[in-house]
DNA sequence: ATCGCGCCCCGCCAGG
DNA sequence: GGCCTGGCGGGGCGCG
């Protein structure tokens, strides 16, 4: 993967009309991420395409450090979401050429909103799976018909090239790489020093689970951090539901409406999480670290571990271990 | 590798 | 009549 070798290059190209929380995203989320040294792992610069400020979705300017140059020696380029009405270079053959110059070069390539646009106008997108702002999706679909767009998840990974979802869904693309780069333990200090939650998931429908809790009580949110702090042991959805005071059936409803996952689906997540973390930071065995996160046997985790992510647990531990 | 068992998920519906 | 609740049951999935 991409460890220990030079800081990697993160540029954010900026484009006229440009989304400004989108443009001030990667900065924060790249910028926090740090060694347990308190190094910086990624270096984040904004460029445009002519190295002249842009406009701003929030009415002021932005004025960029660099050119499309920057994008030349970038590991990781992220396209931001741009007012689709507005901005007149979202299809700019120029920098439709640096960006598919870029993916063959083995550069990242990323966008958040409504950068999809700018992705699938230089054919980046064909035939593959992408996502943007929900309220765009039938618009991208109808405008670059070889695009496979899902509206119902926060990003898509493709490899090579990733799509987000509106606006706050970058910064959980933008976690979602730093896990994959330094793994989980990297990741969730990153998320805490953003005030964010350290994941939600990928596929995660976009209208669901929306920050503010509704009338303080009749929530889930106690039971889940009651949950945090026990996964080790074996825990049943009744039991949950006991905990919420709610019937087994009620309480499913309701955790599926805040979460966007089932129980079930969700506690799985957060010990796999609580694995990787032991695995990354503790010399346990594979088993301990399996009975420890809750999954039983040394085999349920190898699956899980498996199918999540596609690497057994040692190997997991040699990529990522400090 | 297969199978059986138990738990889970969720549509359905009756009842408040 | 709309809304929420919670029990039921079938189909599904993970685990041993």
């Amino acid at each position: 993967m991409r460890k220990n070798r030079a800081m990697h290059r993160v540029v954010v190209l900026a484009l006229n009309d440009v989304v400004a929380f989108d443009l001030g995203v990667p900065a924060q989320v790249f910028g926090s991420t740090r060694e347990a040294s308190g190094a910086r792992l990624y270096s984040v610069t904004t460029c445009t395409a002519d190295g002249r400020p842009v406009r701003t979705t929030a009415g002021f300017q932005a004025v960029p450090d660099h050119g499309l140059d920057a994008v030349e020696t970038a590991d990781t380029v992220i396209v931001p979401g741009i007012h689709r009405r507005r901005s007149d270079v979202y299809d700019d053959v120029v920098v439709a050429k640096a960006l598919c110059a870029a993916r063959d070069r083995g550069t990242r390539v990323m966008s958040i909103c409504t950068g999809a646009f700018v992705l699938a106008a230089a054919g980046l997108l064909d035939d593959r799976r992408a996502t943007t702002h929900w309220y765009h999706a039938e618009a991208l679909r109808r405008q670059y018909p070889r695009v496979k767009v899902d509206p119902d998840v926060l990003f898509v990974d493709e490899g090579d090239v990733l799509t987000s979802a509106g606006v706050s869904a970058g910064i959980d693309l933008c976690l979602h790489v730093v896990r994959k780069d330094h793994g989980s333990g990297i990741a969730n200090r990153a998320a805490r020093r953003c005030v964010m939650p350290a994941w939600r998931e990928g596929g995660q429908a976009q209208y669901i689970e929306r920050p503010l809790p509704r009338a303080s009580e009749a929530t889930t949110t106690l039971t889940r951090e009651w949950v945090l702090r026990r996964l080790g042991d074996p825990l049943t959805l009744r039991a949950l539901a006991a905990h919420a005071n709610m019937s087994v059936r009620t309480f499913t409803r309701r955790f599926r409406e805040e979460t966007g996952a089932s129980p079930a689906q969700w506690m799985l997540r957060q010990r796999i999480d609580h694995a990787r973390v032991l695995l990354e930071t503790t010399g346990l065995s594979v088993d301990q670290v399996a009975k420890r996160a809750g999954l039983g046997s040394a085999t349920s985790l190898r699956q899980h571990l498996h199918r999540m992510i596609g690497v057994a647990p040692t190997t997991y531990r040699r990529t990522f271990a400090r």
